[in-house]
DNA sequence: CTGAAAGCGCTAACAC
DNA sequence: GTGTTAGCGCTTTCAG
């Protein structure tokens, strides 16, 4: 296919052809004002014959605020942040708004070119992972005089409006609930890769709610190379060999979890009778899973869609945007 | 917030921060074009001083085309499309592009629509899920004057580059695979909201690949629930219990696959010792399984990041891009 | 190497 | 109801 210049088709035409002026043609087109049944029927029927398509960013331009939404999540290969985007999605939908998206990589340098450059292009809201961004990424936030709406954490300073849970309290939730279950000789296995400022901060929460209870880490792994099922599995089964007295695992995420699982299914290991394995998410996985894992159900597609809805309101209705913190929390399951 | 009018610093405050013009300003700030050492260094000190952040509306809108690139796919519950998107954004990563993405439902009339938004950005490329838009929406791709990437299917005429495999042929070539295996009471497992055009595609390859082995589908059943883990696990049991002699199933997906898996350690049936399951696309789940399954390798990373390297190079070099068909291979894959 | 002028395609703000 | 006039903030000419 060559790239030639063809002839653009422009609002300009599309008044030409109806017969009408510019103006009562893009005001035909957008429903907004006054305009005779005859020129609005006159200018749709023009612009559908002309495959007129029109042009957001001079439309973007001259109304001084774009229809796009900036969305900045830290990886695509974590399933919680695709369900993230298709609560963003679904929230959208019809409301003429579009995503546009960039993935940070865990990185605050690479997040601040994001948020940078969403920023240029004058969205009508920005949706970004966690409260802990880099200062300089905060001050273009706090500056952007858009709605901007910090997902999935709780535990710091919002810039505008936070959706999310604590992740602190997760951490502490799930040791209660495995001291509950009489645990005692607890490991913990997360993820280099995965090892970000959330997990940290769960692992926090966790390990305080044990020294409470008199109790500390029996063992602790971070493995170096991705998260996921398989490395869950390779993990467990070191940790195993050099602790085969655990009576229980705590997870970063239900990816090693599963990989836990799979590995005491094939060691023989009844679980949770003779171990418990811990998670983090409730992914859809585990229901089918022939073992019982305990896990902490976080709302992401909720928080998703909350956070988008919360930018399509404000895009609806300035005035009516207002910084607030909106708390999820997430459920503990056991799995049976 | 209130969110209050604020003063824009635009680049005209650069340029008289700096004390050059406008021109040298932009200049100096893209590198385009030759601008004094004493000037480009004064000229940026000047923006970082007074938080420049640029405008991209009004830059693509001079420029006759936006940094944007627009992606339409079919859903983001399915883990496949989210690795899609991953890929993009790897590809994409520091071109300065950024992906604007859409999510049509499976539904023509939702695609068209995206389409027509996406193009109303003037994107530097647009991604889009299939062969089989609607006519309405393949004339606007055709017109776009853009490079257009139709991935993950080949079986059809793209509009103009085309990355993917065909599907046909992945549902032949599984047949066949199941077939050496001496598998001859074959059952197919599918999902209602799953059954995109591509599906059915496999699906008729498989069927028709039976049938000249002189074989035909045992049984066929298709879920009008969503897809996943849980689905496959009921479908599987319904199937079973109806025709307890099949010998293989195969299922449109490996989510489905994994369900079918889970059901089959329950009740005891040893994989792939009574039964052979059969999925498709490769996912992680299926190698830490307990279970040998067989599935279709889809390489969907790689085509996204195919596809987004094209419309980079295509945007570095308009001249060099040209309608092109990339054809991957799905590997079948025994799961041992 | 630098700058002034003229738009890019659209819409807000006013007239009529 | 409808049209006119000015831009939105930047870049592409084209002169110096």
């Amino acid at each position: 296919m060559i790239l030639d210049e063809r002839i653009r088709v422009t609002l300009a035409d599309v008044a030409a052809e109806a017969g009408v002026s510019k103006m009562t043609a893009s005001r035909a087109l957008r429903g907004s004002g006054d305009v005779s049944n005859t020129n609005t029927k006159k200018v749709r029927q023009a612009a559908r014959k002309i495959g007129y398509v029109g042009n957001h960013l001079a439309s973007s331009l001259s109304g001084q605020r774009s229809d796009l939404i900036g969305v900045a999540i830290p990886s695509l290969a974590n399933i919680v942040f695709a369900d993230v985007l298709a609560g963003i999605a679904e929230a959208i939908e019809g409301s003429g708004l579009q995503p546009v998206f960039g993935v940070t990589d865990y990185d605050l340098g690479k997040e601040y070119e994001i948020i940078r450059n969403m920023l240029s292009w004058k969205p009508a809201g920005l949706i970004v992972t966690g409260l802990d961004q880099s200062d300089d990424a905060k001050r273009l936030l706090a500056n952007a005089n858009i709605p901007v709406v910090q997902i999935m954490d709780l535990d710091g300073t919002p810039v505008d409006v936070c959706v999310g849970f604590s992740q602190r309290a997760a951490g502490e939730e799930m040791a209660e609930a495995l001291l509950d279950m009489g645990r005692k000789r607890i490991a913990y296995i997360g993820c280099g890769v995965d090892m970000d400022v959330r997990a940290k901060k769960r692992l926090e929460g966790f390990t305080e709610r044990l020294s409470r209870a008199g109790l500390k880490l029996a063992a602790t792994r971070i493995g170096d190379g991705p998260s996921g099922i398989t490395a869950g599995r390779e993990l467990t089964s070191e940790v195993l060999s050099e602790h085969p007295d655990l009576d229980c695992i705590y997870y970063s995420n239900d990816d090693l979890a599963a990989g836990g699982a799979f590995h005491c299914i094939a060691a023989g290991l009844a679980v949770p009778g003779a171990i418990t394995l811990a998670g983090f998410n409730g992914l859809d996985i585990l229901e089918s899973l022939p073992v019982e894992i305990v896990t902490s159900r976080t709302p992401r597609r909720e928080i998703g869609r909350t956070a988008a809805k919360l930018i399509v309101e404000a895009n609806n209705d300035a005035d009516k945007h207002q910084s607030q913190i909106l708390k999820y929390t997430p459920v503990i399951e056991f799995g049976d």
